[in-house]
DNA sequence: GTCTATATGGAGATAGAC
DNA sequence: GTCTATCTCCATATAGAC
């Protein structure tokens, strides 16, 4: 199991400087002399291990993407086994698909915290977030869209969707860890206090998927008046004349 | 109201062509050459107009910014004025925080697009966002903050906040429009669907505040047993061996 | 307000010695 | 595996003509 354990070898030392730099800058306002300098190892380097600054990018985000979804998989077993011969809450089951990611986000050490960070550029990303988020970690996501719908089965589909994706952008906010909630509460609540967020966003989200169940059962029983049922009379209102024309 | 009606001056030219390239690539993803080619300008207008590449951006930022409040701020009096005496429903505060956002984005051009897809990478962004999101929407925020407040008068005003910071993660999400969502839900919803957003957030983010309260009244009630009482036997969980180490 | 021309620095990539 | 040296290109910024 050990190696050398002296100071991680060159390659390793790229992966956790870029790690770090991405998550502050992204993947354009971090120059390669700049993450080889910050590892101490020289720029050629990046070209012998990886290939190129995109291929190093690509190499920092998987990384850390495996570890994690093995771990989010046997927890998501163990509460279905727990929860025989039913199905497990709403709330347990999103309470196994976060917390194996904020538990490592608050105590795994500055690596992980840069990696979430960096998850939370990539999901956000118009460029890189389709395509780097589903090949590391859809496969897991769609375990667990499969264990909600069991949990929710007479609700339609696109609501579980709808649910999983306001879920992953409150998710992916947190991990940004940006403060802005700091200021906005005048310190009350602190962006980097992810017990806080672990104690709450299962009930919110399951909160949120059982009102979309409501909803969309009660458009089901009545279709006619469901257009004109929810937000009331501001929902069809009229926009007042355009600002900088959308051009 | 009519100016020159002619094709828009230099200076609106870049602001457009910048507004479309910071959205998809970021900051750093763009250089003053691809926007002012894309406007068909000189680079050196930039300096003149704007200062510099860093200006640039915050003028972009801020162009669209005072329209969108003004109206999401008309659209909460209005609501609080037809639920006199008592205060607007939930539902009612989060759809006149998002319909004028979501409505422009839906409707309001490419350029209104563009721009809602910027907030989402200003919003995520360590470097950005608390800077620029503060300077820009807080006031607005934390009007909407009190009116919750109101409409939620027991409930401890930490999980309003955390309410709001998972809203705020779910919305930006959306638009970020990277399509993510299409694919893992093999196209029975869309990213682009705005419509459906505008008809479940609102229900979504109103049954999380209800969790929330639901959450703190419990824990108030009986603070000893509040640790044990959540998610199960897996709230406490140990992890397994961590992967790449945190350094 | 707009463009030409240019100053100055830094970017990513790679051939080849050790 | 690592470093030196260098190629080629592009970045932001600005002085000054029109």
């Amino acid at each position: 199991m050990a190696r050398k354990s002296a100071s991680p070898p060159g390659r390793e030392r790229i992966l956790d400087a870029a790690e770090k730099l991405f998550a502050k800058r992204g993947f354009y306002g971090v120059s390669l002399r700049d993450i080889t300098q910050a590892a101490g190892v020289d720029v050629a380097l990046v070209g012998y291990h990886f290939g190129g600054k995109r291929a190093l990018f690509d190499a920092v985000f998987g990384r850390r993407a495996e570890v994690l979804n093995r771990e989010r998989l046997e927890l998501l077993n163990e509460i279905r086994l727990q929860a025989r011969p039913g199905t497990p809450s709403l709330e347990a089951i999103v309470h196994a698909f976060t917390y194996p990611l904020l538990e490592r986000s608050a105590r795994g050490g500055p690596g992980w915290k840069s990696y979430f960070a960096l998850v939370a550029y990539v999901n956000n990303s118009p460029e890189f977030g389709p395509a780097l988020m589903s090949q590391h970690f859809d496969s897991l996501v769609a375990r667990f869209i499969a264990v909600l719908r069991e949990a929710l089965p007479d609700v339609p589909p696109q609501e579980i969707y709808w649910g999983y994706h306001f879920l992953t952008g409150a998710l992916t906010l947190t991990f940004a860890e940006t403060g802005r909630i700091d200021k906005l509460s005048e310190s009350l609540i602190r962006a980097t206090d992810l017990d806080s967020v672990l104690e709450r966003l299962a009930p919110y989200v399951a909160g949120g998927f059982r009102a979309l169940a409501a909803r969309a059962a009660a458009k089901a029983s009545s279709p006619r008046a469901a257009r004109r049922r929810r937000p009331g009379k501001t929902a069809s209102r009229k926009l007042p004349a355009p600002g900088p024309q959308g051009s």
